[in-house]
DNA sequence: CATATGGGGTGAAACGGTTCACTGAAGCGA
DNA sequence: TCGCTTCAGTGAACCGTTTCACCCCATATG
């Protein structure tokens, strides 16, 4: 590997005769004539000269990157979501710099701190109530996508209407005719007042619903396993808190010799592309218009344009066919 | 969002009443006695004092940032191996920045290109044959997976045996007695000699088979679309050169009717989790071994320190239920 | 004609680290 | 005691941009 030496913005003055500013100017389009615009960028492109993001960044204090941190790639619909992220991010000339907390908050944590010169940040957070936060937010643009932060002034949110979401797949379920259903959550950290808990106790005793609910991982082998043992408790449904999981108790429910949804009713929450192949009937989210949110509100909070601050989004039941009446 | 200036490591250096050479020293553990590093260790906790990531690269001429070049992240099991390199990456102390050429040679130009100061280069090519990776390779360590650069030394590569997945595929077919069978590789660039359909022309000459090849995107819906015209002409069975096209297949299937196995065989090609899930017989590749191997090999050509140049993958079937006999 | 105006360009100071060449002191064997 | 090595630590150059403050000159203005 020669590493061939590249060339720098002085050697492209040189060619052309001008000083390095007026080639920094010229390369971004300011202040320069038409004229030394062209011949200035003629000689780059002979040069092959390609700025330096690094001497770029230092100098002007923007990197061009945005973070994000991602709550837990095991899930495929975070997968899709950082996906998503990263392309509209590289269509508006930023790079997103993809990183997975695996649902660890101390990872979370850690990745969250030593990320120092991205312009911004999106993160989906594991604990929301976490103190290092304020930090962060004090140090960095930030914005959050599903649950908003605790006693944190973020500077735009993307948030999950997660109490519509839980109240139509449980309302859905109890209209169905079922009673006991269990439910299958994350594996998340130790928050002793998950959320997630207190949403689905409290809309399940509205309804007069008798759920159980345990944690789950996000892998397709490991939630199989967790599911396995919530399966042989024999609920009439289950209802799992994201698809990868429902995903896992499909597999389950198949090595058990249960069918979904004759003896098990399955529900999911997410609707990853892969749940309308499998028939997963599931809350639905706007992938696409969480991205463009996203995506608006952190570039808008790096550059100070930023409109609005709090997007709420709605989900939608889709239903297809892993739900029964009972 | 106030901002709040972030601590330097002159500041450090004032704190302890040490230079900054010092400091620098103490925080990496070089050179510098236990103690003064405890000192500047604590002084730099206390200040909440974290290195410019950007200074740094611009002063040492690393970055800690590995480029991944993916062909299509639309394909999933191509997102699972992002995510897997992202994490190994990290585990040891890099940052994966993970792009996505879906499925553009174009884009795939433009991304690497673009792509400075990164420490080392992970690319799925789609397009092996271009001209430009000479270049790309000259400036960075660059290392392949899945199809070796024609023409370009590269630092390393893990090259998939791709040879050994199509026979191994097309000779499973065979032997189940099937003759008329579909293939659908991923929409590449048009370029003119795809290996991939050299090979499988190749193989099915040998074994009698009568193949036809078509193109195919690797999104759900896409490649649905795509897939009900091939199954029209009713072939009895369909190798699909990735999972993510197979699972369109099945949707188009089912959407026609046609039940798998019994009216059409489907094999796929990666083996992503969900084909598990699925019963999708396909080939199966080690994606752990490749996720080490890549960025063991990435890592050691960065620091000079590169074994091993070239890994090669082999593949395995694994035999699951939608392959059935004629 | 003297004076504002302003476009086009320059020089040099940042930016925040790393690293090279060097020094002073301590340790050590002879 | 004298040299020689080693250890800890220093000062300053350097990495490759951006950007600030300023200058020059041509043109429009009063």
């Amino acid at each position: 590997m020669p590493q061939r030496k590249r060339a720098t913005i002085r050697e492209v003055a040189q060619a052309t005769g001008l000083s390095t500013a007026a080639v920094s100017y010229a390369l971004r389009g300011l202040q320069v004539s038409e004229e030394t615009m062209h011949r200035v960028r003629r000689a780059a492109a002979e040069l092959g000269y390609e700025a330096d993001p690094n001497a770029r960044a230092l100098a002007s204090g923007r990197t061009g990157m945005i973070g994000v941190l991602c709550g837990s790639l095991e899930d495929l619909w975070q997968q899709s979501l950082a996906v998503g992220l990263g392309r509209s991010l590289r269509e508006k000339d930023h790079y997103g710099l993809i990183l997975d907390a695996a649902g660890d908050p101390d990872r979370e944590r850690t990745l969250a701190r030593q990320l120092r010169g991205v312009d911004g940040l999106i993160v989906q957070p594991v604990d929301p109530a976490a103190p290092f936060w304020a930090e962060i937010a004090e140090n960095v643009p930030l914005v959050t996508i599903g649950d908003a932060l605790k006693e944190t002034r973020t500077a735009a949110e993307v948030v999950f209407d997660n109490h519509s979401g839980v109240t139509l797949a449980l309302e859905y379920l109890a209209g169905k005719g079922h009673r006991r259903v269990a439910v299958l959550t994350p594996t998340l950290a130790e928050t002793p007042d998950r959320p997630a808990d207190r949403l689905v106790t409290a809309e399940a005793a509205r309804l007069g619903l008798d759920v159980t609910v345990a944690t789950c991982p996000q892998g397709l082998g490991p939630a199989a396993e967790a599911a396995r043992a919530v399966l042989r408790s024999r609920p009439s449904a289950v209802f799992c808190f994201s698809d990868s999981i429902a995903y896992g108790v499909l597999k389950a429910a198949g090595e058990l010799g249960l069918s979904v949804p004759g003896d098990v009713s399955v529900m999911g929450y997410d609707d990853h592309p892969m749940s309308e192949l499998l028939g997963l009937t599931t809350v639905s989210w706007d992938l696409d218009g969480i991205v463009r949110s996203a995506v608006r509100l952190v570039l808008g909070a790096a550059d100070g344009t930023l409109r609005r601050r709090r997007v709420v989004q709605a989900p939608t039941l889709r239903e297809r066919g892993s739900v029964g009446q009972r």
